[in-house]
DNA sequence: AAATCGGGCAACCGCGCGCAG
DNA sequence: CCTGCGCGCGGTTGCCCGATT
């Protein structure tokens, strides 16, 4: 019937860790490696939890760490992934070595969401405020969409940066908001890519016109080399960016757009199977055209370079 | 110099998934 | 097949410290 409990949780130890604690921890896993966390805290000496240990661990003790500040090019590379994954910390942090989710997280929350306000970009979905505050506005007017229709566009912004690749000749001019520099002025008359999941959507509900790129399509071009691509269309699924599903409001699963981004979250999901999200993300930070402007338009080329 | 405020960061909490028993 | 733990993850909290009044 089970396992045995990882600890004795009332007779563990809780809050910061002092350097007698952190030397038995390094000292343990130094020797032994970190292969079973749950008995780490007593074969260490240790009177914490073997999830304390870990997480102690992971963000403070491991080798190769950077305790140091974030360079400019982290902080581009963490605003452009956070547009293209949402706050998966871990994948983000995994294209940063020497950092740790924990430190991406708390250097966004404290400082990249902050600049990116300063310069009137919302932080979650990186388009600019003052279009979601017209977004809002054309809600509050906007009818009930009829049975079968696309919803309406206060749904997660979808950065993904190949279908917005793929969708590029639709969106001529325009460009993805990745510009961070907080000393720079807003400037509200620059065109910026605003693709979400309205828009998927309404493409699919189009039929994606005989020019216009199917998602599977841009899938297809970004896998290229790997296992076809939205080869399965199921129900379900979650949005992406969104790992747990939690996000209010995505309804992927049950409006009649749930074919086209169940299949497109399907397909992101075949290619974390397929090739492994790091390959992946890799590929697409070497091909600036992923989330360039179009031409090939580099990260410097968007305004990142000051 | 003291009090207050706000930012930054380490650590905790709770959840989902996979798997051992 | 069921139960419950290990692990990893994202969200949140609370403490510490520097800046400001």
């Amino acid at each position: 019937m089970g396992r045995p409990p990882c600890c004795d949780k009332a007779n563990v130890k809780k809050g910061p860790w002092t350097p007698e604690e952190d030397a038995k921890l390094l000292a343990y896993t130094s020797t032994h490696g970190t292969g079973n966390w749950t008995s780490v805290p007593q074969r260490a000496g240790l009177k914490r939890c073997g999830k304390s240990c870990r997480l102690r661990y992971t963000n403070y003790l491991r080798p190769n760490l950077k305790h140091e500040n974030f360079t400019q090019e982290e902080e581009e590379l963490i605003v452009t992934l956070h547009a293209m994954l949402g706050s998966r910390w871990s994948l983000i942090a995994n294209q940063l070595p020497g950092r740790t989710d924990n430190d991406v997280k708390n250097y966004w929350n404290t400082k990249l969401s902050k600049k990116l306000r300063q310069r009137g970009i919302d932080p979650i979905t990186h388009r600019p405020i003052a279009d979601l505050m017209q977004s809002i506005g054309t809600l509050a007017i906007r009818p009930p969409p009829a049975a079968g229709a696309a919803p309406p566009p206060c749904l997660p912004v979808f950065h993904d940066a190949p279908y917005f690749a793929a969708l590029q000749h639709q969106h001529q001019q325009q460009q993805v908001v990745t510009h961070v520099d907080a000393d720079a002025p807003a400037s509200p008359d620059s065109q910026h890519l605003q693709l979400n999941w309205s828009d998927f959507l309404a493409d699919d509900a189009a039929g994606h016109g005989a020019d216009a790129p199917a998602p599977q399509a841009a899938l297809g071009q970004y896998q290229e080399g790997s296992a076809p691509a939205a080869t399965a269309v199921v129900g379900g699924g979650r949005a992406f960016g969104d790992v747990d599903g939690a996000s209010a409001g995505v309804g992927a699963g049950t409006d009649d757009g749930a074919g086209a981004a169940s299949a497109f979250i399907d397909a992101i999901l075949d290619c974390d199977k397929e090739m492994g999200v790091d390959q992946l993300i890799a590929e697409m930070l070497a091909d600036p055209a992923y989330y360039g402007g179009g031409g090939g338009s580099s990260s410097s080329e968007l305004g990142w370079g000051c």
